[in-house]
DNA sequence: CTCTAGATCTAT
DNA sequence: TAGATCTAGAGG
């Protein structure tokens, strides 16, 4: 199956909420798994206060000030990692959360991975912390950059089958007024997506 | 040190 | 609707 160009860090130079619309449709692939993303939310600059940047320059959010096109995943929860790729220009925290994807390759290795047999491979990975456990990847990926030697993760450019519909983002409440701010990104109409539409309350 | 709040998922 | 599970970051 044909996919477009490599995505490399010139990709990712520009602020997040510019890459994250994107980045919808686009391919991604890692440890045998290739999938479209279908839902992307942008984190960006220090007075985004939902951005783990907004409390400053730390030891966990230093790749978020560096260069692009760099890996950034965190364990949320205590228990799951989350993958966003590090966007805009040094100096100015970004990223975009990957947060659902469709899996078109390597399902099984996938269903072993999320450790569901068999069944329901939309659900597979409509979730930031399910789609990582599905391609693989964890903590130590964490600060690789997209086509290096040893970064598992492949990115190629692809087309949204449906409308790049944007919404509020997700669990991040705590973030005052900029969780109001319509940093999600999905495809519209597309049965996988997390959430029609943005949850409210919580 | 100790404490607590999470960019979640799953089963109940 | 709660429990799992753990670390960064803040406060003493």
């Amino acid at each position: 199956m044909a996919t477009g160009r490599l995505l490399t860090r010139d990709d990712f130079s520009a602020p997040a909420t510019t890459v994250a619309p994107g980045l919808i449709g686009a391919v991604i692939e890692a440890h045998g798994v290739r999938a479209r993303i279908i839902e992307t939310e942008a984190y960006q600059g220090i007075e985004d206060r939902a951005c783990h940047a907004s409390r400053g320059r730390t030891a966990r959010t230093e790749v978020l000030f560096g260069e692009c096109g760099v890996l950034y995943v965190y364990l949320c929860y205590g228990m799951h990692a989350l993958l966003n790729l590090v966007c805009d220009r040094e100096g100015v925290p970004a990223a975009v959360l990957l947060r659902a994807v469709d899996i078109t390759h390597g399902l099984s290795v996938a269903r072993q991975r999320r450790g569901i047999p068999d069944g329901a491979s939309a659900r597979l990975a409509n979730g930031p912390a399910k789609l990582t456990q599905a391609l693989g990847i964890t903590l130590r990926h964490h600060g690789l950059r997209l086509g290096e030697p040893g970064c598992p993760l492949r990115v190629r450019l692809g087309q949204a089958l449906g409308e790049r519909v944007c919404g509020r983002r997700v669990g991040v409440d705590y973030a005052g007024s900029c969780a109001l701010r319509p940093w999600r990104w999905w495809e519209s109409g597309y049965p996988l997506a997390a959430r029609p539409t943005p949850v409210s309350g919580r």
